[in-house]
DNA sequence: GATAGATTGAACTGATCAGTTCAGTTCGGC
DNA sequence: GCCGAACTGAACTGATCAGTTCAATCTATC
């Protein structure tokens, strides 16, 4: 952490640890817990294999840094891409679909789907890490996305009971399609496909709760729980 | 334990091939592929090692075996739950909990949940799989749900322009919270649980696809509203 | 330039496992 | 009641791999 660039040595000491995790983060992901061999792994991180058992016990403990490091990593571009989410109603339906392509490309992405890819496979040997990527990953992100759909909702321009289910709901409209497109996060999907995925899944969203409204900032018609009282 | 007798009949050869099959899915949705070994499989099955090679070539051939008869088990129950799908649009919301109920309990049954993760497991090493799995199961499943969504919406009691669509966005706000509900299919649900799910489902996709009616609490007249498209 | 600690390569152990072989057993059909 | 095909058990091969050991080497720092 403290040391320097030592581009000329292959063996300089700096951060083995963290070519260790990159390295093991994609030969887990490539090949599976069980496949994935640390010769495999040492030779990719360019480090001697006693190296991995000095800096991280063993296989499973590697396992277990790199599952958390790949959810930290997709959760904090999860969260960045919701700092985008409309506090404006301008527009409403436009600054959805920024925000869900946004959300969409969180989900498509690489480490992303590795990661849920791990985590399918390896629940039945390491059933605790399912919760504790929950946690760290879309747990945080619905109810940051929670928040702010509830703010539209309290400004009268949709018109949502539940803002945790909504925003559940949100996400599951936005990425259904995306496993069979991506053919479960293996194959890279067209920017155009990826895009009119996402329309579909804001125009089914705002179809169920944008507040009808042909005046602008309309106070709700329904069974809203907004601010305005009836 | 799956043989009767050590003596009298536990050599018929006729379902071997059946016991072999039926123990490996076992085993391997339990371990895995990569762990799972031949002989597990061949000692659940109540059958020696060599038999195994005989109807069915290796571990790989094998593996794929399993994987289409759980595909085209799961699709069939899946089929056989839209059967109930209503035609009739009395009561269209409880009919839709009902079909959405038989649907979600589909996606969480067992065999279900385990083709789903060996799927994710193993795509890196069987990608052709993907695509096997996808037409016998989610595709035929999805056209035949559109199929009954158009007729509704033909009949004038949901605004459907793309059925298929609709057939997809119906299962995802169907099963968005069953994955995290279940740890991915390893822990049972309550079922009150998994009919809350349901019904959040039904109500934001009524929400976004029923037709609007003039009376705010009952269903469109019967013979008024007829086959007329929208 | 000397020292201490990190790193390396290479070899080794013990275990697991896919796939094969084979001599003997069992069963259905004739 | 016999024949041939399916099945069995057990042992074997060859390969892979996690984890360990150790002497030699590198690097930073003083």
């Amino acid at each position: 952490m403290t040391e320097r660039d030592t581009r000329n040595a292959p063996r300089g000491r700096l951060d083995k640890r963290q070519a260790i995790i990159a390295a093991a983060l994609r030969v887990f992901a490539r090949e599976g817990y069980g496949q994935a061999s640390l010769d495999t792994i040492a030779a990719e991180a360019g480090v001697a294999k006693p190296t991995i058992y000095n800096h991280l016990g063993g296989k499973e403990n590697l396992f277990r840094h790199v599952l958390a490091e790949i959810a930290a990593r997709s959760n904090a571009k999860t969260l960045a891409a919701l700092q985008t989410f409309p506090t404006d109603p301008h527009e409403l339906r436009d600054h959805l679909n920024t925000v869900g392509l946004r959300l969409a490309e969180c989900f498509v992405d690489e480490q992303s789907s590795a990661l849920r890819r791990l985590l399918h496979a390896e629940i039945a040997r390491f059933p605790d890490l399912f919760d504790v990527v929950l946690d760290s990953g879309p747990n945080q992100a619905t109810e940051a996305l929670a928040g702010r759909l509830a703010r539209l909702a309290n400004a009268g321009y949709l018109t949502i009971e539940d803002p945790i289910r909504a925003a559940r709901q949100f996400v599951a409209l936005l990425t259904d399609e995306l496993p069979a497109m991506t053919a479960l996060g293996t194959r890279p999907i067209n920017p155009d496909d990826l895009e009119r995925a996402v329309t579909a899944g804001v125009d089914t969203f705002l179809r169920a709760f944008a507040t009808p409204t042909d005046a602008p900032a309309g106070p709700p018609a329904r069974e809203a729980v907004g601010p305005l009282p009836g």
